[in-house]
DNA sequence: CACTCTTATGAAATCGATTTCACATCAAAT
DNA sequence: ATTTGATGTGAAATCGATTTCATAAGAGTG
């Protein structure tokens, strides 16, 4: 079922299929349909290797995320393939687990199944990456950050300035103690800048945020539980606010809370980041920040494309973070409560 | 970059690279070890297209699945997806959104593609995509379904039998006054055979499941609160028991109930399907049936490994659903209170 | 020692579509 | 009427690795 089977019953030459099926309108109208008729009749489909090789376009492209296991990272896959899918795109996907070893490699089989181009999540990356990526000649784009001073391009938000966001809005509310629950920041330059514009913040307000106020927890409910139980049972003045890394985080911290006689917001704040679905619905709903995942993925098909089209695209696309106000989140207390279990 | 470059620095033809590269036991130790110096040396990295259109292998594998937005769908994706990653096949992946024309579409662009073979959910598919499969001779194999009956491979569970013993659990609670949400059923076999399930297995106690006992509803928190206040509000006996399609709507469900002054599982008994990761977290923590999505994915990937290594492999492959009991679930009231907004 | 068998390697054909280049045809312009 | 240009089509080269087939060298056997 070649393109030569198409051409011999169509009676014309396998380079008039091809162009009948790349460039149509090059084909003249009758010859088109002679040939339509054929390749219907013959159930053909046409060759993605042979194309591949010879065009030297392998019409894919290369997805490479942490992981499908958390949702605005599948839902930004899923939007950046539906938008190169309309391109005739198809997307490789390939995770890591966080592991930036594990992303080298993937990339490097990405780039061997002849992807043209990658869609990244953050900046730290392996330098080879970056070098293999120059090699290659191949577009690129960092997804879930937004820089206009990088070098590489970008399409996300500012992490450390949307963090900031939420740690101002505690503190307009009057809290000054404050901990935080962040994700593991090492190798991660979301939990890395969050935690950061977090900790400037507060500075900003003359409020520290020493490290015994800070626990980095992985992404799990119970995780955000446990990681709370302990900032909870230090001996330390009990915070007033919590701020979560994430949703996840946030709603482990909101059982844990409420699991220890807490009323949140009355005697302690809980705030989280990314509004998943479950943040309008937890008791009490969340006060966090919404983070586009599904434009993210857009603007970086939007820009593969542009780039793979020879466009002249904007290097730097940022996507709009809102905070999102809901009732986890009140001015502290009057008078420092100090309850707890300390207390009995 | 080529191969022949590879072959020149190593002093050898091109033939023996391929063959270093590809059946490295064919290879002199002493040529192997120069031939790898040399790949090294230009960073060569091979053609896949090339290599695929020679050899008719791809080594790539397509999954089709409705949508990435679902948590256990992606858990299968990246599940398969590491386990066919380890025998060096990437994954292709492709959504539908729930619908099988599309469905149809995609399978054939991945086919196009040169996918070796396709990973689908479900067994309601297009005649039409049956007929493709068989036409290139692609193994594949429906996941989230298991039925030793059928005469295509599946890698899940008996979707009616499970829904069965969910809704048996809560007659044997003593419940007989039982409502559903389900998911919507068109074009969709999972849910079509556990609202089946949940009706057969009623039937079997002489508990009959009228149309009005039963809402059809997407996925999300939102609607399953809605379609909860929906037949919470309806002029019948209130339900003592809602049996939900899914966590998600069990959770909206949950919600509504509280938001209702209905104690769960006092006044009504929830129960969910899928043991999401909120399930045990939830107020109370919800009733359901773990669906082990990992292992699904590593079932089908399995399968299609072995299938495509020429194995003999069992054509069916059951993953465990279990009962999972939790604090939504308790005997009904003993003299139905009758309570709800009809009453003043 | 001659003979078979294995093993390691190379030369050349091949996979199937695309693309370059050439050619023919016909319309428009001088 | 000749030239120019545009348009549609075909022949053949090509993309880069794999694979078949042939061959040479070495190992084992009688």
């Amino acid at each position: 079922m070649r393109i030569t089977d198409v051409a011999r019953l169509a009676g014309c030459a396998p380079a008039t299929v091809s162009r009948a099926v790349n460039n149509p309108d090059k084909v003249a109208p009758e010859m088109r349909s002679r040939i339509q008729r054929a390749m219907l009749e013959l159930g053909y489909v046409r060759n993605h290797a042979a194309r591949a090789l010879r065009s030297q376009r392998s019409h894919m492209v290369g997805v490479l995320i942490p992981t499908l296991d958390y949702a605005l990272y599948a839902r930004l896959v899923s939007a950046a393939g539906s938008q190169l899918s309309v391109a005739g795109i198809s997307t490789l996907i390939a995770t890591f687990d966080y592991d930036l070893e594990a992303e080298l490699r993937e990339a490097r089989l990405l780039l061997e199944r002849g992807a043209e181009a990658l869609i990244l999540v953050g900046d730290y990356h392996r330098p080879e990456l970056y070098g293999l990526l120059h090699q290659f000649n191949v577009p690129f784009v960092n997804t879930y950050t937004y820089d206009p001073k990088s070098i590489y391009p970008t399409a996300g938000f500012d992490n450390s300035a949307s963090a900031a966001i939420i740690a101002q809005h505690l503190v307009h509310l009057g809290h000054s103690n404050i901990c935080v629950i962040s994700g593991i920041t090492e190798d991660n330059d979301r939990t890395t800048r969050r935690l950061e514009g977090i900790r400037e913040e507060l500075a900003r307000h003359g409020i520290p945020l020493p490290a015994s106020r800070v626990i980095e927890s992985p992404y799990s409910i119970s995780d955000g539980k446990e990681a709370c139980a302990l900032l909870l049972s230090r001996d330390a003045p009990q915070p007033t606010a919590i701020v979560c890394g994430n949703d996840v985080l946030a709603l482990g911290a909101l059982i844990e809370c409420s699991a220890r006689g807490l009323e949140v917001p009355g005697d302690i704040s809980v705030v989280g980041f990314d509004n998943l679905e479950f943040a309008m619905h937890s008791n009490p709903p969340l006060t966090t920040i919404d983070v586009p995942a599904r434009d993210m993925g857009i603007a970086a098909a939007e820009f593969i494309l542009g780039k793979l089209g020879g466009d002249e695209v904007a290097m730097h696309n940022s996507v709009e973070v809102r905070l999102i106000l809901r009732d986890s989140s009140a001015p502290p207390r009057r008078s420092s409560p100090r309850q707890g279990s300390s207390r009995q």
